[in-house]
DNA sequence: ACAATAACACAACACAGTGTTGATTAAGGA
DNA sequence: TCCTTAATCAACACTGTGTTGTGTTATTGT
């Protein structure tokens, strides 16, 4: 039996090859518009084989999006356990570093045309390591904070892929101190004064 | 001749029944899993017909969108231009109001599962009227302006999304409130220290 | 190094949906 | 009413789907 169920060169390489063609297709045209055996003939994969992996197109961009999702993931959880790196500021400067490194990939699942749903499960990962550390978020009856919380994920992922869309022009830095301030205006603009009947 | 193209009753139908074949099967599952075929065959429509008319499904919910946006559009401008409505405020209240009276339609075209483009596009026609009313987007540099711009899109878009999720339970002044005391505070967060490095 | 295992390729299959055509029928508008 | 135009119908070739069984080859663990 085999520990590892994946661990197998050949599995590796197939799968490889068939993600790097989907992402390849996806710089061209939308999801919608390609089609599995479009996807097999260019990583040149039996279209039965495809089959023994994903269901479908949309699955196995599925398991891109988790392949991210995992990734930047680790490297937070890496990023609040260095000792070396206290500071949540200097934190969410290393997640944007993180997207620029990966702009590639980062381009077609955080822009415009990705799925948001998955980009809203990425920036609510952000988004709690911040708040925590910030020890903000109690200071919110529960009632708004599930508001504020739905307006600053999806804020996020606004001002992320305007940041793509500009070509990743102004530095993490700046982009990591934006957001924070932001967020930090937000919740106190709400303490200020309750949106409550 | 006829002056306006589309006012025969037979096209009229063919559209209606169309629309609602779509819309329907959308209540039920996702776009990509919807054929032609089955919106015809629901809607007793030939399939000529519906290629007559439409490219495909992504094309007809198009038009689904289009006509939402117009009515949104069009009763803001009738908002805006009532003498008996100055209040800013009112407006964006009855947007609320506008969207639960459309609930089924705007549940689907503005929820999660939505299309997310056409969602900004929707927040930024509100958007845009709010702040040129409040005017206050002057007092921002034309730099960071882009940024809290998009920022604040997407997290009405966020916001619609979660009231929407919530099965609408917040009032509309309420919400209208909300909305409007976070993008005062946004922006107010960003005067207050500028993110320039 | 060897044998067992598992992944892949290949070909073939029935099937469903696509997009288009030309002829016919029916309804609309002037 | 008469002319126009939309919709229907049937048929078409075509593309992609999902699945199957068989043979081949690479990988893994002993």
């Amino acid at each position: 039996m085999t520990t590892k169920p994946s661990t197998d060169r050949r599995i590796k390489y197939t799968k490889m090859v068939l993600r790097e063609s989907l992402i390849a297709l996806l710089e061209r045209k939308p999801i919608e518009r390609i089609t599995i055996k479009e996807i097999c003939d260019d990583a040149d994969i039996n279209r039965a084989t495809f089959y023994a992996h994903y269901a479908d197109q949309y699955d196995l961009l599925r398991q891109i999006e988790e392949d991210l999702y995992t990734n930047i993931s680790v490297s937070l959880s890496q990023l609040s356990q260095d000792p070396a790196n206290p500071n949540t500021l200097k934190q969410a400067e290393n997640i944007f570093d993180y997207l620029r490194d990966n702009a590639r990939i980062t381009r077609l699942l955080l822009s415009d045309r990705g799925d948001f749903s998955f980009q809203k499960r990425v920036m609510r990962l952000v988004y709690d390591l911040i708040t925590t550390q910030l020890r903000v978020t109690k200071s919110l009856s529960a009632a708004d904070a599930e508001y504020v919380y739905a307006f600053t994920i999806t804020g996020c992922v606004g001002i992320v892929q305007r940041w793509l869309d500009d070509d990743m022009r102004k530095s993490s830095k700046v982009m990591a101190k934006m957001v924070i301030g932001m967020t930090i205006g937000l919740i106190q603009s709400l303490k200020a004064d309750s949106f409550i009947e």
